[in-house]
DNA sequence: ATAAACCTTAGAGTCTACTCCAGGGTCAAC
DNA sequence: GTTGACCCTGGAGTAGACTCTAAGGTTTAT
């Protein structure tokens, strides 16, 4: 059995973050000590691994709660359920991508305009594109 | 000179939004009716322009507030300034398209691995690859 | 003259994932 | 027997950009 700051240890994250997912439901420790400590077994220390990978790969804590309630009754439920969520969140990420594509896009036209020496910045493209009200991204896209 | 909910409406923001720009110290309407209406000029017009071209291409309210300060009184600014604020955002754009797409390619390996069809999920690689703790980047990577 | 559609303010709530705090109890070492 | 490192709880605070609410006043059309 572990200490929660052992566990927080091993996965390099914080007590409090690991007392924050047993408040948002994620992970209880399965035990507690006489004087009230949690007790890790190594169940918890790996259903914590499944957290993190999940967290890493993009999963919100929500969505997070969800997989574990298919990973703990895996019999009940279909892969297609996993798949639907991960295609969705998939769609998310890539939407996401995209538009901070176009923002890097009208940020590089901005900066490739204007010089960007000691002058005042009186006569700077990059403002007066910005008043303008120019669409950036025009041209190239 | 406009209403809050005319201005809001050509530029398809919210009147709550333009409030609160004014609390925020991005815009403030040049005149009050006898009433106590917000209203707008086109001056103001044109700076909403500005802070919403700004904001599109990806500065926080906070950069807008430092934009509008050098946009206000371009003399005692250099081009120097604009572009350095333009470029640390254009560093930090693309550092999180770098990590999104890490991200991504989690979530592509993982969704190539299972079928996702109506099966049970007991053999699901999906989750099998989170419990694991395999890093889905692997590989490719 | 009254209803609908507008406007005002101050302030609270939303979302996500923590992060920190106060005020206290517990444990191991010297 | 005390120091220091750990642990507990409940609750507040953080960031960023809104979004909404309550409780009213104003304008416009009918």
């Amino acid at each position: 059995m572990y200490r929660i700051s052992e566990l927080a240890k091993t996965h390099s994250v914080s007590a409090h973050t690991l007392r924050y997912y047993e408040k948002y439901g994620l992970l209880r420790a399965s035990a507690r000590s006489d004087s009230g400590y949690r007790l890790y077994s190594e169940e918890d220390n790996k259903q914590l691994r499944f957290i993190l990978m999940a967290r890493q790969s993009g999963f919100s804590l929500d969505d997070i709660q969800t997989l574990l309630s298919i990973e703990l009754d895996k019999g009940s439920h279909t892969c297609e359920e996993v798949t639907r969520l991960t295609r969705s969140k998939l769609d998310e990420v890539s939407q996401r991508i995209h538009e901070l594509k176009q923002v890097k896009k009208s940020l590089e036209t901005l900066l490739a305009s204007c010089g960007g020496g000691e002058e005042s910045a009186v006569h700077c493209t990059i403002l007066q594109s910005l008043e303008d009200g120019e669409k950036t991204q025009r041209g190239k896209n």
